[in-house]
DNA sequence: GGATGAACAATCTGTTCATGG
DNA sequence: CCATGAACAGATTGTTCATCC
C-alpha cells in the first residue's frame, strides 16, 4: 500500500467528475483545477493533465473527439480535444472513484492521526 | 508547492516526537510506527526511516550514541544507535514541527474538499 | 495568449542486498 | 530474528522545450 494518494489518481478523480459535467478538454480543466485550489498554494502543472487524461484514454474510461472551439471555422481555428465516457467508461469511472473515495478516506484518517499523535 | 505531504516529512515528524519522548533507536521506531499504522495498511519501509534518520542528523537537528542493547555486555551485544537532540536541534525540530503542522491542515483541506467536490 | 504534447531531469519511494550479533 | 546501512530499480513528479493557431 502507498503512503499517500498520488497527486495523478487525485487529478483523475476531478477529471472523471469534470467529463460527467460536460466540462470538456484540458486547457479548460487545467485552468478549473487551478482556480479551486489556487487557496491551497497547489497549482496542478499543466504536464500532469494531460498525462492523467492519456492514461484514463489508454484505460478505456474516455474516447477523445477534437473540434474547433469557436462554432464557425472562419473565427476560430483553434482546435480542442474533448473528452466522453466510452460504453463501459462509466461504469469503470464509477469504480475507479470508489476506490479513490477509500483512499481519500484513509489519508485524512492518517493525517488526522498524525495530528493528534504530534501536537499536544 | 508540493501536492501532498512527503512520506518523508511524515516519517520525520513522528521521529522528531518520539525522540522528545525519549524513544531512543531506529528499529523500535520503525515497529512502533507500523503498529500505529497497521489499521490504515500503511506499513513505513524500513529504508525511509533511516533515510529520515540520517537527514535529521546532517541538518543538525539530532545526533548519534551507540550503546549496547542490553545493560550487560556480557548478555547482549546488540549495538543500537540512540538519537538525542543537538544543542540547537530542539529548536529547529520545534520550527520543523510547525512547518509540517501547516503542511497536514493544507492536506486534510485538499482531501476533504476533493470529497466534497466529487460525491454527491 | 490558448491549447496540446513530449522530453528531460530530479526526486522519492520500494525492494533487495549486505553486514553483523 | 534484531539492527543498521547501502544499492538498485522504478515510479512520480516538475520544468522545460516544441508545435500550432
Amino acid at each position: 500500500m502507498a503512503f499517500m494518494i498520488a497527486q495523478r489518481a487525485f487529478i483523475k478523480l476531478y477529471l472523471i467528475t469534470m467529463v460527467e459535467e460536460h466540462r470538456g478538454y484540458g486547457y479548460e480543466m487545467l485552468e478549473n483545477m487551478k482556480e479551486r485550489f489556487k487557496s491551497f498554494g497547489y497549482s496542478p502543472p499543466q504536464s500532469e493533465i494531460y498525462r492523467a487524461l492519456h492514461e484514463l484514454v489508454h484505460e478505456g474510461v474516455f474516447y477523445r473527439t477534437k473540434q474547433l472551439k469557436g462554432n464557425d471555422p472562419k473565427v476560430d481555428f483553434q482546435e480542442i480535444v474533448i473528452y466522453h465516457f466510452t460504453d463501459d467508461g462509466r461504469e469503470k469511472a464509477k469504480l475507479y472513484k470508489k476506490q479513490v473515495k477509500t483512499d481519500l478516506d484513509r489519508c485524512i484518517g492518517m493525517l488526522t492521526k498524525a495530528e493528534a499523535d504530534n501536537y499536544n
